[in-house]
RNA sequence: GGGCUUGUGGUCUAGCUGGUUAUGACGCGGCCUUUACAAGGCUGAGGUCGGCGGUUCGAACCCGCCCGAGCCCA
C-alpha cells in the first residue's frame, strides 16, 4: 500500500535492480514476425569518454519510445553497444598500461584494448543502469570484439564484391604529425596566427614582375601554375605566358579560370600540389604537374632541392629568409586565418597523392538521397540537413587509415603485379599482418609472394553497421549467402540521434546498411536537439557550464529527470532547467498522494464493475478514453512534450482536483469502481514517463489482480507495469457537456467561497443552476456543501441582459467585407449601429446573423449573487 | 562566408493551412487547514510574440533585411 512519503532513493534503486536480475526487458528470442518485434538502434558512446547528460536525455527519450512500444505489444529490442574500437581508447590503453602499441602485434595490442576498456564499459553499465532504461543486457556489443571485427570485415570484401570500393593514388587529406590519411569529417577549423607573404614573380619572356600572396611560401618549390581571373582585366596580359618560380627557377604556365579569388592579395594566385582543396580541383582541371615538395612526415622532399629534408615549417622560415636575401620578398604581415587541421591533434593538414581505399558515393548521391526520404523523420524538418549533406558531398568517402591498431583490411597485393587477394569470408576476422593470403600463389601472374596491407579501416567503417550487429548479419559459407539472425527487425523501427551526427553517422549507416540488404536499415529517425545549460548556451569544460549527471541524480530522482527530458519538442535544443526537475519531482509527489487517497477511498476487495455507473463516473471514463486516444498520438508521433503537459494537465486538474475532490464524498460502488480503473489507467499511461514511481505503485495495488486473474490484466503485468497492456478505450457513453458544465458548476462556487474568503467546506444554502447538469445533482451539492440544489436545464435565467458590443467574427467578415472592416469596426466602435431582424446595419453595411456575435452581460437584481458557468448563470443564496 | 534550426510575460513552453481575448508550467502577490498532497487548493498581476520593413481588411504565423543562440559545413 502507498503510505507516508514517497522515497524516491530506495524506491528507484531497487526496481533498477529488479529490472536487471530478472531480464524485465530482455527481447524475447523466439521472435520471428516483424510486425510485432520493434527495434531500437542507438548510436554506441565512446566508453573512453565520460557519460555527460546529453546521454542522459537522449536515452530517456530513446527509454519512453521503448517502454511505449512493449506496452503496446511489440517485442522490443533496446540492445546497447560500446564503442571502444578508436583512437581515443587505443591511447587511453597505452596510458593505463603504460605501452606503446607499436610493441604488440596488432591482435595482441586491441586484446590489451578490450582488457582496460572493459571496466571503462562496467562504468558506463552501472550508470546506464542507474537511469533504469529499458535496456536489454543481454544484448550488448563492442566494437573492437572479434565479432564485430568480422562484420567490419564482411561488409569491407561485400562492397568490394559490388563494385563499390576502389584503392585509388589521389589526392587525400593528409595529417603529417599522425601519419595517415582522414576523412573530411575529420577535420575541423582552426583560428591561427599566421603571415602573409608578397612575393615578387617573373614573367618567363619579358621579365616583367608582378606579385603573388600567400600564407604558404614552402610550397613554392611545389608550384605548378599561376592563376588570374578571366575578369581581371588588369593582368589579362599575363595569361598564355609562363612564369618563373622566384629561388626554385622553374617555369610554370599562366592560366585564366574564375575560381581565383579577384579580391585577395594582388588577385594572381599560385596553384601548388598541394595548398588546399582548390589547387586539387585546378591539377583536375587543367591537367597540370604533379609537384609534391612535402612528404608523408611533413619534411620537405628533393623537389625542393636544398630545402630537402627540413621540416615544412622551418623550410617556410628558411625559404622567406632567402628570398628576402634575393629581394624577391615584397612584403610579409602578421595575419590570424582559419586552418583545416585534424581534429584529433590540431595540426594543419595537408592534402597528398597516396594509394587509399575509398567507398564510392559520389556517383549514387541520387539514390542515397531518396533513401533517406524513405525514412520517417521526427521531426521532418530535419531531413533538409541530411539533403544538403548529400548533394554537398565533394569526396568518396575514403576509408583507409595508416594507423598501426584498428580493425585490419582483409586484403594482401601480389608482391610482382600489385593483385589484390582479398580474404575468404569463412576466415574473418584475419589480419594480413599475422595471416597468411587464401592463394599460394597470385592468380593473376602467379607469382608467389605477397604484401599484406597494413591500413586500417575508419572506425566510421565499423559504427556505421549497427543496424547489421544487431540484426545479426553474417556470412553463410555453405548457402553461400548473407544471413540475418533476427531477420525480423530489419529494417530497424527507430534510429535516435543527436542532429550534429545526422551529415555522417548516420548517412554512412544509412548507405552502407542499404548497399549490403538492398533496404534503408531505418524504418524512422527520431532527431534530438542538444542540451545547452540553464542560459541556453553550449555546455563546455572551457566554460564550466558542464552539468555532471552523477549531481543531479544524486539530489533528483530519475523520474523527475525523466519527467524534464520529455519536456522538448523532438528536434529543438533543450535547456537544462533545474525547475524542470522540481516540477517533475512534484507530479511525482502528486501521483502518489492521489494514490494514497484512491487505496483509502476504494480499498481491496477492489470492486466488479457495477451493471449501472453514475453519470459522473461515466463521465470520467470518457474523458480518460480521449486522454488516451491523444496521449497515443503524441507518443507515435514523438511529441514527448505534448504528449507529457497533457496527461499532467488531465491527471492533476480532471482527475485531481475535479473527480477525487467529489469522489471523496460518495460511498458506492460506482465510485469505487470507478477509482480503481481510472487510477489503474493513469498508472499506465504514466509507465513511459515515470517508470519508477509507477512500478512502485503497481505492484502496491494491482499485481496480484493480475497474478490470479482476478483483473483483465495479462500475466505478465504481475511481473511489471512495463509489461502491462497499453489501455484501450472503454467506449462508455457519456454526456460530455453536461459533465463539463457540472464542473465548471463546483470552480464557479469554489470560486465564490474564496472570493467571499469562505472555508471551502462551508455550506451553501440554495444554488440555482441555469444549464444541463442533470445526472450530476449530488456531485455538485456534495463536494460544495450545497444544501438545495435546483436544476433548471431549459429555463431562462432571471436576470437582465445588456448588449455591451459586437463582436465581429473575422473568419468570415475579412473575406465578405476587405477594405470595408475598418468602417465596420469604426460604426461597431461610435454605437453607430442598429440591430434589425438579427441583422447588424453598420456603416451602410448588412451582415447576417452569423457574420457577428452580440455581447452580453448578465445583470441580477434578485436575492443572492449571480455567477457564470461556462454558458449557464448560476444564483447562490446562503442563509446570511 | 554558406546551409539548417531557433528566438513568445522574470524563466521554460503551446500556438494547425494568417482571423483579433496568445496556452500551460515554474517563480511572484492575495486568500483558504477542505477525507491524499500547504512541496496543496482557489485567485490575481505580469507579454509592443528578438528588431526593422513589406504583403493583407487583418500577421506570433507569410515575405525581405538585420541581431542573438545552437548544429553542420566552408
Amino acid at each position: 500500500m502507498p503510505s507516508g512519503e514517497y522515497d524516491p532513493d530506495a524506491v528507484e534503486a531497487r526496481w533498477q535492480r529488479r529490472w536487471v536480475d530478472d531480464e524485465t526487458f530482455a527481447y524475447p528470442e523466439e521472435t520471428a514476425d516483424p510486425d510485432t518485434a520493434f527495434a531500437i538502434d542507438t548510436p554506441p558512446p565512446t566508453v573512453s569518454g565520460n557519460l555527460h547528460w546529453g546521454h542522459v536525455y537522449g536515452s530517456i527519450l530513446q527509454d519512453v519510445v521503448a517502454r511505449f512500444h512493449r506496452m503496446n505489444g511489440r517485442d522490443v529490442l533496446y540492445p546497447f553497444g560500446y564503442d571502444d574500437n578508436g583512437i581515443a581508447s587505443e591511447r587511453l590503453t597505452e596510458r593505463e598500461l603504460d605501452v606503446r602499441h607499436q610493441d604488440f602485434e596488432r591482435r595482441e595490442f586491441q586484446r590489451k584494448c578490450r582488457e582496460v576498456c572493459r571496466e571503462y564499459e562496467a562504468d558506463f553499465t552501472e550508470k546506464m543502469q542507474a537511469m533504469g532504461l529499458s535496456i536489454d543486457w543481454n544484448n550488448t556489443y563492442r566494437t573492437i570484439s572479434p565479432e564485430v571485427q568480422r562484420v567490419s570485415q564482411l561488409s569491407f570484401i561485400d562492397l568490394y564484391e559490388k563494385g563499390r570500393e576502389y584503392r585509388e593514388q589521389a589526392p587525400a587529406i593528409w595529417c603529417p604529425e599522425c601519419e595517415t590519411a582522414i576523412s573530411q569529417v575529420e577535420t575541423e577549423d582552426d583560428e591561427q596566427d599566421s603571415h602573409f607573404h608578397d612575393i615578387e614573380f617573373a614573367v618567363a619572356d619579358s621579365g616583367e614582375g608582378f606579385t603573388i600572396s600567400t600564407t604558404r611560401p614552402e610550397l613554392l618549390p611545389a608550384c605548378v601554375a599561376v592563376f588570374v581571373h578571366p575578369d581581371d582585366d588588369e593582368n589579362q596580359h599575363l595569361v598564355g605566358q609562363e612564369a618563373t618560380i622566384p629561388l626554385f627557377g622553374h617555369d610554370v604556365p599562366i592560366i585564366a579560370d574564375d575560381r581565383v579569388d579577384m579580391e585577395t592579395g594582388s588577385g594572381i594566385v599560385m596553384c601548388c600540389t598541394f595548398g588546399d582543396q582548390n589547387d586539387i580541383e585546378w591539377y583536375q582541371a587543367h591537367d597540370l604537374d604533379l609537384r609534391v615538395a612535402i612528404d608523408e612526415s611533413g619534411h620537405m622532399t628533393d623537389v625542393a632541392g636544398p630545402y630537402e629534408g627540413m621540416h615544412s615549417s622551418e623550410a617556410r622560415e628558411a625559404i622567406v629568409s632567402d628570398l628576402e636575401d634575393e629581394g624577391a620578398l615584397l612584403d610579409r604581415r602578421a595575419i590570424t586565418h582559419t586552418v583545416n587541421v585534424h581534429e584529433r591533434c590540431g595540426v594543419g593538414v595537408e592534402f597528398l597523392v597516396t594509394e587509399q581505399w575509398y567507398v564510392k558515393v559520389l556517383d549514387k548521391r541520387e539514390e542515397y538521397l531518396q533513401a533517406g526520404r524513405e525514412m520517417d523523420w521526427f521531426p521532418e524538418k530535419m531531413f533538409t540537413r541530411y539533403e544538403h549533406w548529400v548533394e554537398g558531398l565533394q569526396w568518396d568517402w575514403l576509408i583507409s587509415r595508416q594507423r598501426s591498431s584498428g580493425i585490419p583490411f582483409p586484403v594482401w597485393y601480389c608482391a610482382d603485379c600489385d593483385h589484390e587477394v582479398i580474404a575468404e569470408k569463412d576466415a574473418l576476422p584475419v589480419d594480413p599482418l599475422s595471416d597468411d593470403p587464401p592463394v599460394d600463389a597470385c592468380p593473376e601472374c602467379g607469382h608467389g609472394e605477397f604484401v599484406p596491407e597494413d591500413d586500417v579501416l575508419d572506425t566510421w567503417a565499423t559504427s556505421s553497421l549497427t543496424p547489421l550487429i544487431n540484426a545479426g548479419w553474417d556470412y553463410d559459407a555453405d548457402a553461400g549467402e548473407f544471413t540475418m539472425d533476427r531477420p525480423e527487425i530489419y529494417p530497424i523501427d527507430v534510429r535516435p540521434q543527436g542532429h550534429d551526427i545526422i551529415s555522417f553517422w548516420l548517412f554512412h549507416t544509412v548507405i552502407k546498411c542499404y548497399e549490403h540488404t538492398g533496404e534503408v536499415p531505418f524504418e524512422s529517425t527520431m532527431i534530438n536537439g542538444m542540451v545547452l545549460d540553464e542560459n541556453r548556451e553550449k555546455m563546455s569544460k572551457s566554460k564550466g557550464n558542464v552539468v555532471d549527471p552523477d549531481a543531479v541524480l544524486e539530489e533528483y530522482p530519475v523520474d523527475a529527470a525523466r519527467f524534464w527530458a520529455a519536456g522538448s519538442a523532438i528536434g529543438d535544443d533543450l535547456p537544462y532547467q533545474e525547475k524542470g526537475l522540481r516540477a517533475g519531482e512534484k507530479l511525482i509527489r502528486k501521483l502518489w498522494n492521489a494514490s494514497k487517497l484512491v487505496e483509502s477511498l476504494a480499498p481491496e476487495p477492489y470492486p466488479a464493475e457495477p451493471d449501472e455507473l453514475a453519470e459522473l463516473d461515466r463521465w470520467l471514463l470518457a474523458e480518460i478514453d480521449r486522454e488516451l486516444e491523444r496521449l497515443t498520438e503524441h507518443l507515435e508521433n514523438r511529441e514527448f512534450s505534448k504528449a507529457r503537459d497533457g496527461l499532467r494537465t488531465f491527471f492533476w486538474g480532471t482527475f485531481c482536483d475535479d473527480y477525487l475532490e467529489i469522489a471523496k464524498q460518495r460511498e458506492d460502488d460506482s465510485a469505487r469502481y470507478t477509482l480503481r480503473t481510472a487510477h489503474r489507467r493513469f498508472l499506465k499511461l504514466f509507465a513511459p514517463l515515470l517508470a519508477h514511481v509507477t512500478e512502485e505503485i503497481w505492484h502496491a495495488e494491482y499485481v496480484d489482480g493480475a497474478a490470479d486473474g482476478a483483473s483483465d490484466e495479462t500475466p505478465a503485468a504481475a511481473e511489471s507495469i512495463h509489461l502491462a497492456d497499453w489501455p484501450e478505450p472503454l467506449g462508455l457513453e457519456a454526456d460530455h457537456d453536461a459533465g463539463e458544465l457540472a464542473m465548471a458548476v463546483v470552480g464557479a462556487l469554489r470560486k465564490f467561497k474564496s472570493d467571499q474568503q469562505l472555508p471551502l467546506n462551508a455550506p451553501i444554502d440554495v444554488v440555482e443552476v441555469y444549464g444541463d447538469v442533470r445526472g450530476f445533482e449530488d456531485d455538485v451539492t456534495g463536494v460544495m456543501h450545497v444544501g438545495d440544489l435546483r436544476v433548471h436545464p431549459d429555463a431562462e435565467a432571471p436576470v437582465e441582459t445588456v448588449t455591451t458590443g459586437i463582436d465581429l467574427d473575422y473568419a468570415t467578415v475579412g473575406p465578405a467585407y476587405g477594405g470595408d472592416v475598418p468602417d465596420i469596426e469604426a460604426g461597431i466602435e461610435a454605437g453607430e449601429y442598429e440591430l434589425v431582424d438579427g441583422e447588424l446595419h453598420v456603416a451602410g453595411h448588412e451582415l447576417s446573423p452569423e457574420e457577428f456575435t452580440v455581447e452580453t452581460d448578465r445583470q441580477y437584481q434578485g436575492e443572492g449573487d449571480l455567477l457564470e458557468a461556462g454558458d449557464a448563470a448560476v444564483i447562490v443564496r446562503t442563509g446570511d
